[in-house]
DNA sequence: GGTACTCGGATACGTTGTGTCCGAGTCAAG
DNA sequence: CTTGACTCGGACACAACGTATCCGAGTACC
């Protein structure tokens, strides 16, 4: 799995305590990652139209849904693509003992395992939303850990 | 994912029907597929202690246990490597508003959520069995097609 | 003892992910 | 209205992993 898809969910954690937009080069700077890399991690986020983009002098990413309502499939998604991770090249279709193309009507038992697994990790990634990890964040580290990020992005350096 | 997974998958289902070793190159000529790379997957195979391999004139890949005692995940495991498709790189700790290291004495919100899912996931590979794919291959296309590649083997070429 | 067949690891190639850069667009200020 | 500076967005190199291949070591059979 892309390691960008853990600067991402941060990225998105960090938004929910920021009600200014917050400029890539600023939350690179917060979590000591290449600015360059993480612009690319939230173009993805914006071409799914989970933040919306501000240009200008005082722009920015902003969320544009309340945080209950993105789950932590939808960033993972964006980033690592929506494909799944295991695809079937139906190799019962070849070789010399080929399965005739009109029994393969319905996916083989093996990719039935598979895209169930996959079903089932999906379902836990969508059960979690980011207001969720915001609420685990608060309960780890004390109400006071998020909103000294949001002082600090409204400070002039750090 | 690694798409070797499947040809291993196929392969064990297929070492169900044979009680006679059957060599790689073999098997690669029943599915179609490279002889050179196949035969990489099964040596992984062999040092996951899945499958056993004899050497010699009429050598060949057996399973090591019975099929209902080899399940997906340990195919997977054996195949992409036991590690976690998520490692969390602990950003948290980096950057000027660092998480202090007494804290982090347990993992993330966001860490612990990936790893659930995860943990969904192995548990659904860990489920199936080898023997329950052959079982929903009888089921699929009836009990003479595994049955008809037993045969295969023996026979001269295809 | 010879032979032919098998696996096993070491070796190139391609694609995806990683990291970086510069230009187009936009808002704020003067 | 002009200027300016800051923002995002896409296009461009680098590296690592997965893919594909080959030849040598070992073994059972003849």
């Amino acid at each position: 799995m892309s390691g960008g898809v853990e600067w991402a969910l941060h990225c998105c954690v960090v938004l929910t305590s920021v009600d200014e937009p917050a400029p890539a080069a600023r939350l690179a700077q917060l979590h000591d990652v290449s600015p360059s890399y993480l612009a690319k991690q939230l173009q993805a986020l914006s071409r799914a139209g989970l933040v919306r983009s501000v240009q200008g002098k005082a722009g920015g990413y902003v969320l544009t849904r309340p945080p209950s309502e993105i789950t932590v499939l939808d960033v993972v998604e964006a980033i690592d693509g929506p494909g799944p991770a295991f695809t079937c090249t139906e190799i019962r279709q070849r070789g010399p003992m080929a399965t005739p193309p009109e029994a393969c009507t319905a996916p083989c038992a093996i990719s039935r395992a598979m895209a169930n697994a996959e079903a089932q990790w999906r379902a836990a990634l969508r059960a979690v939303s980011i207001a969720d990890l915001a609420d685990g964040v608060r309960g780890d580290y004390g109400p006071g850990a998020l909103a000294g990020i949001g002082a600090w992005f409204k400070a002039a350096d750090g």
